[in-house]
DNA sequence: CAGTTTGTTCAAATTTTCTTGAACACTCGT
DNA sequence: ACGAGTGTTCAAGAAAATTTGAACAAACTG
């Protein structure tokens, strides 16, 4: 019985010669895309695709990255959802085969406006929310409550209006307008 | 003995009228900064102090926030390395006080330049790494495997030229120089 | 229609991350 | 130097997430 060790080796030499290159750059898109908030194993599955010149199937990525059949599947349907991979079919298979989606400029765009913008929206009515509260029982107070609550109002409506900015600045960047990032910067200084 | 139900109305009728506002806000905040990779509770501190008009003691912190003294520790020490919260003193007092930096472009900035360039650098690198293993491997082989090689070269190539792209932009948000998107869009059309 | 093959869902198990209270360390005033 | 008041570190516990194998479902074949 071979050991652990020699069945390693046996794995490494039945490995195409390309397979190590092909690892190394999953794995720098899978630490990018962890980063980024996904799942790790998204960035891994989409980069193989992304450099395999044929559609694969579940089978073949499984066995590339070492997953089990349940991650390769949950992966690649949320991958499917952010429209990062695309299935097809082959006449007489009948395996699922995928393919990746192959431009990047693409993909970021539509992350930034399901994602981002949503987020960035949300931050903004909170901050309009705390804001509207705040103007509700500022009335009621003075002296030393008012000094304080006026400088609330201040600091929260220069949050408000850098998140507006900010929202500008991605829909630009959803656009693939110019950009200048020196709004953001005036947005919290005009008072 | 007070009922639990009756010991939170309690809290609740101590708190000043505008601790919901100022929550409110600081929770928006700590999901943006949860979202981007940082600790939730930093940005529920930073936004505390960023609307206090006095630095704040640790004790008031926790209090605030119901959050352990441990954790406010763990949390402020994190936003002073990063310059967002700067401790200061009061003379008479041996309590650290703690003030929000209050310029968030700055911060912003420096985010982007101690983290996100770095990470774009290192994905950079491990792209040029897999692309030299091709380089290695590639002359060797003919046929089938030299034709999947060489897509594989082209690929790489694009991956590698759209994340150079990628840390110019970042290096132009960091100076506060215009940025152009559709930059990226170009860095993958060129073949 | 029975039997395969393939894909998805689910709950349990594992791993990772977060939180906390207690112990430790440091500083200052007496 | 001692003791009170602060701040930090650490290990244990809690919570959250990822991962997996197995059960289930769906689609096709003969």
């Amino acid at each position: 019985m071979p050991t652990a060790a020699a069945k390693q080796q046996d794995l490494n030499d039945s490995q195409p010669l390309w397979r190590e290159a092909e690892l190394r750059a999953a794995d720098a898109m899978g630490r990018l895309m962890e980063f980024w908030g996904f799942r790790r194993h998204m960035g891994r599955l989409w980069t193989i695709l992304y450099l395999s010149p044929e559609p694969m199937t579940t089978a073949e990525l499984s066995e590339t990255l070492r997953l089990s059949s349940s991650a390769v599947s949950l992966s690649l349907a949320e991958l499917v959802r952010w429209g990062a991979v695309r299935k097809t079919w082959r006449p007489g298979e009948r395996k699922d085969f995928y393919q990746a989606e192959s431009s990047v400029w693409k993909l970021l765009r539509r992350v930034y406006e399901r994602r981002e913008l949503n987020l960035i929206r949300e931050a903004i009515e909170a901050f309009g929310d705390a804001q509207e509260h705040l103007d509700a029982v500022g009335s009621q107070l003075g002296g030393d409550e008012r000094r304080r609550v006026d400088h609330m109002r201040k600091r929260l409506s220069r949050l408000s209006a850098l998140s507006r900015a900010g929202e500008r600045l991605v829909r630009l960047l959803i656009a693939g307008r110019m950009i200048n990032p020196a709004d953001l910067q005036s947005a919290e200084e005009e008072d």
